[in-house]
RNA sequence: GGACCCGUAGUGUAGUCCGGUUUAACACGUCUCCCUGUCACGGAGAAGAUCGUCGGUUCAAAUCCGAUCGGGUCCGCCA
């Protein structure tokens, strides 16, 4: 008999069915038990005289066939989708067993600590809260590459293993790379650029990797960069006009296919349409400089303290959660920031918050092949290290700049999640690789490139 | 790298401040039994922790002190 789906049970009322999926739960009334069956499309009610029904236990998987019953009208469930009817049935097969669970899958909220969400990743992802999350990410990533072939990109696959660090020295990953040495990237950020010289309009849905020693509650070493690039730019705020149409575009989409679970987060989506505000950055120190007498008027970014009053601000006054803080001092930025004509020790960059986190950044790239070497220089990089990728603007860039999204991020501030671990399907940092790394041998052995040097010393 | 906080059955917590009726409590889960209308089913019972580890103070330590290991939060840095 071929299986169907559970939600399409509900269309089969007094059919034979088989439906197949996981117990969800057990309620065992002596001579009659119910299972909850839960498969890819939600849960429908199985119900089963005892002894067919003995050994079945939550998580096992089965194979179910009985025929669909309307319910009395006084037992109809309104919390299930398939509520109104129920599998009488006539046989079931166990595909397979699963053992007595950690925790209590079937409580509404999943009450475990983060660690132990991590530690027992494969089934906690199980339950409906934490799936949702990555029902929501999966849309965000989805709308964003919707949204961005619509608007004329093309997109492509960034290589994650590259030859020099791209923006700075110390949180790259090393790798071995035969002889040689090699990192893992930090961002797709040369390649988008060289594609723009190619294709104008680039976009792509990558990893990126940072070795910061930072454990935070918005840090992660491998996350996942949704990196927009674009050329023939008429100004700067092209890019913030892109990316505000982008953002609106992806909350709309939420708002369209993610009510069920934006509703289990108890999160809505912000007004639409309003302009975003946009603040140089001493504006907007000014600005909380007035609200709360906090003096960072010379610093050089926003503190996390900042980055919530700012948002606070924008949403008393502008009715929006969102805000671009633009105009970030040039040593704050990457060498390849556009200087701002009008004041060079600052840049054409800007942030995207969103309820007091970053969740975009972005600017203009410096495309004149001349001034590039020059800020090379000037930011103590070598040229030769990036010669391949100055061959785009030794012959012939245009105007252009870009932005990049952190997919978990935006995740994490749109269900108010409390630590962007939550909002990644295996976190990396710190501490952990699935498993916590202090739980495994403590040191990896030597590379065969470190075991030949120490033979040379020896 | 810096600061602060936490560690008690499988899970989540109470008890720690102020050491002693604590045989370490509660909820969920687990196991046994009862139950044909539950849907976070209900009822009766049981098992499960030498209170992270080591050391110290004390007549007495989950409780106070120190070290150590594990974990978290904040800052710096950033998506």
């Amino acid at each position: 008999m071929q299986r169907i789906l559970n939600i399409e049970t509900a269309k089969k009322l007094n059919k034979k069915v088989k439906v197949c999926g996981w117990v969800n739960s057990r309620r065992d009334h002596g001579g009659i038990v119910f299972l909850d069956l839960r498969d890819r499309s939600g849960i429908v009610q199985v119900v089963c005289p005892s002894k067919l029904a003995k050994d079945i236990k939550d998580e096992y998987v089965l194979a179910v066939e009985g025929k669909v019953n309307k319910r009395p009208a006084d037992m109809i469930n309104p919390k299930l989708e398939t509520g109104k009817i129920e599998i009488q049935v006539s046989k079931i097969e166990i595909l397979a067993k699963a053992a007595s669970l950690p925790f209590d899958l079937r409580n509404q909220e999943l009450k475990v600590s983060l660690p132990t969400l991590l530690d027992y990743r494969p089934i906690t992802l199980r339950h409906p809260k934490i799936k949702a999350i990555f029902r929501v990410q999966e849309k965000i990533i989805e709308s964003f590459r919707k949204n961005m072939k619509d608007l004329g990109f093309f997109e492509f696959q960034a290589p994650t293993i590259v030859p020099v660090a791209t923006e700075g020295g110390a949180e790259v990953f090393r790798i071995d790379y035969f002889d040689y040495d090699a990192y893992l990237a930090q961002s797709p950020q040369l390649y988008k650029q060289i594609l723009v010289g190619v294709f104008e309009r680039v976009f792509t849905v990558t990893r990126a990797y940072r070795a910061e020693p930072s454990v935070t509650t918005r840090h992660l070493c491998e996350y996942i960069s949704l990196d927009v690039e674009m050329g023939f730019i008429d100004s700067w705020e092209d890019l913030m006009d892109i990316c505000q149409i982008l953002i609106y575009n992806i909350f709309s989409d939420l708002k369209k296919n993610c009510k069920k679970e934006l509703k289990i987060f108890g999160q809505s989506i912000p007004s639409l349409g309003i302009p975003i505000p946009r603040l140089k950055l001493r504006e907007a120190q000014e600005i909380i400089f007035e609200r709360t007498g906090r003096d960072n008027r010379r610093e050089a970014d926003l503190t996390p303290e900042d980055e919530k009053e700012i948002c606070q601000w924008a949403k008393e006054k502008k009715n929006t959660e969102l805000v671009f803080i633009t105009h970030f001092p040039s040593k704050k930025r990457p060498f390849y920031t556009y200087p701002d004509p009008e004041d060079p020790e600052y840049t054409l960059s800007f942030d995207l918050l969103y309820k007091g986190m970053e969740i975009v950044t972005g600017g203009q790239r410096i495309h004149e092949y001349e001034k590039l070497l020059k800020n090379i220089k000037k930011f103590g990089g070598k040229v030769k290290d990036f010669k391949f990728y100055l061959q785009t603007f030794k012959y012939g860039m245009p105007p252009e700049g870009g932005f990049a999204l952190g997919a978990e991020r935006i995740t994490k501030q749109v269900l108010g999640l409390k630590n962007l671990r939550e909002a990644s399907f295996f976190p990396r940092d710190m501490a952990r690789i699935d498993q916590r790394l202090s739980t495994l041998k403590p040191k990896n052995p030597p590379s065969p490139r470190l075991r030949r040097a120490r033979k040379k010393n020896d």
